[in-house]
DNA sequence: GTTTATTTGTTATATTGTAACATCTGGTAT
DNA sequence: ATACCAGATGTTACAATATAACAAATAAAC
């Protein structure tokens, strides 16, 4: 379970975040990508392509699947979202600014995400990538298991 | 690119590797089990679930997805192959027996994919998964670049 | 204001994966 | 031997995930 005590929070931070970074690069932070954004923040648990296509649909009656994997394509280019590849599903990111070195902690149970960036694991993969001549342009870590308050629960 | 001298040594390693875990556990080593096995470790590079189909459909014509991804199910229960998840695809295990703490180098020039197994990583994750109190089931390191081989080549 | 590039709409289809039930096969108990 | 049972495979149908290709709308740049 994540340590958010107001997720509206959360959520107003990622949109001025994502916005501020959008004028910065001249991209186009359009409606439709406001409102993906916004689904996809809509908790801490990922969010499945064709779930948050239902979701748009009720605003927007025309949306099809191309909408949002568009959308989505976009998100993730510019670092606002994370796909979470065990699971083919989306998460937000919460600091887009710095988006490499991302882990994932993934919970089975409450389903909830949180990202752990930490820099031992960093220098360790490097470590081995070097002594393998490995040149990496890309790290997927999602570690699947059970958050503390979820194993306390079924404790 | 792998260093195998003798891919067919690395065939006839992992086939006598997984009868004989088959052996001890009482696991039925079905011939279509034994083909899709030896069909994944094809090469050192993934294998597609309806790539494999299409083979399968030369010998028997009546197979379907269903055949497929059962025995693909069955191979991955006992560590036979992995699924790599960042590419929806299958690739045979070198050390079956000590199956866990297995991450992956996967050149996305010549597709290849080596295990790395470091102890280091694993240290690492344990570290921060304690400091982060999540109890760890399960975990997916897959590290995308270019092999030596074939960042040599590009130059 | 016209051109240009980007975004979105729209249709169609490709790819990946499962559910549910029928049939076969090989071992076990009678 | 044979009746039974469990596990494996066959078969049909479909669910879930993702992309291609082209048209229309919109915004930016000239």
């Amino acid at each position: 379970m994540i340590q958010c005590e107001d997720h509206g929070l959360c959520i107003s931070t990622a949109m001025e975040v994502a916005d501020r970074i959008c004028t910065e690069k001249r991209l186009k932070f359009t409606d439709l990508r406001k409102d993906m954004l916004r689904m996809i923040w809509d908790g801490h648990a990922p969010q499945k392509a064709y779930g948050l296509l239902s979701k748009l649909q009720v605003k927007n009656h025309s949306a099809k699947p191309a909408t949002v994997y568009r959308s989505l394509d976009f998100l993730l280019e510019n670092g606002f979202i994370h796909k979470v590849k065990s699971l083919n599903a989306f998460v937000g990111c919460s600091h887009p600014s710095k988006h490499d070195e991302c882990y994932f902690l993934i919970c089975d149970s409450c389903k909830e995400i949180s990202e752990c960036c930490d820099s031992n694991i960093t220098s360790a993969i490097k470590a081995t990538t070097k002594r393998n001549q490995f040149f990496v342009k890309n790290t997927t870590l999602e570690i699947a298991g059970h958050c503390n308050a979820c194993s306390k629960r079924t404790e």
